[in-house]
DNA sequence: AGCAACGATGAACGCGCTTACATTTGCACG
DNA sequence: CGTGCAAATGTAAGCGCGTTCATCGTTGCT
């Protein structure tokens, strides 16, 4: 319709320097009038290049890694990619499946939450040569890049303020999972290096929510635990613990301390302010995407593992 | 490797019962010797079904949205698809965008929160002859397949509640946004039809968070409106007006009756309890891809628009 | 033994692009 | 006016599969 080859118009739409002004006008005539989209499928398969990156996080509800879900999505629209939504389950029991689906679809990255531990997975994943991500996390062993922050570091640092404030009972309410694992044993190593016995710990399984930390505390109480601060494994998790303790005429901070994980939107604004560790889920999707475009562009990544750190926010709560 | 053609190949995935058992366990072993995974963009040129279904949502942070997408993607894995994550802003700035990149995927299926207004989008994507999904509402001119209830129907229940409990000055709290502009509609509807006159309305623009919540209420206390009871768009709007009320020594509900909505995951285990609109996001997101299998099946849908309801949960802050 | 019918497999084409390479055109320069 | 070079465009060969159609054994039956 405009009188081109095919590949002119390839080229106005992926090269449109390479253009005259006078066929660029033409093909974009042509192209509004009869609303011609290229096919992308078509494209990649040809370029080898997807155009396409792989996000894989255990959920998105109720989950601190929405905020990187959701700047990751952000930043690679504005560089035209698509993101590709794998949901590995809270305990990571669909990663195998998700890494499969994903993978046959030649991803230009991959971005994950954690570390994949199961070997074969791991070699499929090298075997691949795309970029991997592994975030919210400083592996031992990494595959490729990283951005992430160190959890034995996090629960070391709030071992070490329960030391300071000289709270004496210290419960830890957690999800199961590796990540929050790693925190509570920097939190009780804090504790044992002041000659401190290891904390009481509750733990339970599956997705951290306001409820669950309220029966959680709950059920300790009803059980004659009496701490005098509780650690959390979620933002939450904690918030539940101050509702179940307020209910129980509890005054937090005065009677119980209650420490959070996250500092999500809401952590701020409730009574009694959380005392959280801070965690920039924003900035670690920014930056795994700048990893994966820097690649793209076929340049090496100078420092390919980032430790975006963490902050203890010390509020009302504890 | 196994000896077998190309063809073989592409059976033992797609069609495993038309092999003989000795050929399928031939490839097998190849394929796991090998580490092969089949390429899908090749495959979806191919047989131009990319297995690709593209969900669009204004946000996944802070938003009722992401349990149906967490449902879709959840629902989705299972039958072999990936999705693609679009995210259109809060106030949906970037469909256009979402829309031109999703589309040149040719994905197998759309699924919108929302509608689109935009003429010219519903052109390009009803073009597309994709199975499109519109869920969270009920637009009066459907273009294809609806999942959703009536926003209208949820502020008239919500009026009708304040009617009933003989609540005198209401405060309507609210972000911008198509739906929860529908919702007010209603529910000043239902103060009209018993002779009340228009509530107070205060809105903001973005994301609804606690925070946001609190300094409107802050707001116009300040500016001495005296409500006795708030309406939010919100369950997290509504459960920082609570904090807010609570911190200026206001019992909620004694002095000020909350109502919010979304019943989200929290709402139930804060103090007060959040009397709210309880929609099933999952089931929303579960029924959207039933439509979408069933249409990939070649089958009719002989309903396709569905209203999935909602319930006003009563609990005690209001 | 001969034939039809059927299940299993292979050969070959094409999906809609990208891209290396070839070709054409326009223009500055000697 | 011819030469050379760069910019603009066309040509054609794939990219890795799915899919149709033909082929080849087999089996069951007469």
């Amino acid at each position: 319709m405009a009188g081109v080859s095919g590949a002119t118009v390839s080229r106005f739409f992926n090269a449109p320097g390479k253009l005259s002004a006078e066929t660029a006008a033409r093909i974009k005539g042509a192209v509004d009038e009869l609303g011609y989209t290229p096919n992308l499928v078509a494209g990649g398969l040809a370029s080898n290049r997807s155009r396409l990156v792989a996000a894989l996080a255990p959920t998105i509800e109720q989950s601190i890694f929405a905020a990187t879900i959701q700047a990751m999505t952000d930043e690679l629209a504005g560089a035209g990619y698509s993101v590709m939504l794998g949901l590995t389950g809270a305990r990571d029991e669909h990663v195998g499946q998700q890494l499969s689906a994903v993978l046959g679809r030649r991803p230009d990255g991959v971005i994950l939450t954690g570390s994949i531990t199961d070997p074969i997975m791991r070699q499929r994943l090298v075997a691949q040569n795309t970029p991997i991500i592994e975030t919210w996390d400083l592996p031992a062993d990494p595959i490729d890049m990283v951005v992430g922050f160190s959890h034995e570091a996090v629960g070391h640092a709030v071992g070490s303020r329960v030391i300071d404030k000289g709270w004496k009972k210290p419960l830890l309410i957690s999800a199961t999972g590796t990540r929050a694992g790693i925190r509570q044993a920097g939190f009780t190593e804090a504790l044992r290096q002041n000659g401190r016995p290891n904390p009481e710990v509750l733990t339970f399984d599956g997705v951290t929510t306001v409820g669950r930390g309220r029966r959680a505390f709950a059920q300790a109480w009803e059980a004659g635990t009496r701490p005098d601060v509780v650690v959390c494994s979620s933002d939450w998790t904690a918030y539940g613990v101050i509702a179940e303790a307020q209910s129980r005429g509890l005054d937090v901070p005065g009677d119980l301390a209650v420490i959070g994980f996250g500092d999500l939107d809401f952590s701020a604004d409730v009574n009694p302010a959380l005392t959280t560790v801070r965690i920039d889920g924003h900035a670690i999707g920014r930056q795994a995407v700048s990893f994966l475009l820097q690649r793209a562009r076929g340049e090496r990544v100078a420092e390919p593992i980032v430790d975006v750190g963490f902050e203890l926010v010390v509020r009302k709560s504890g």
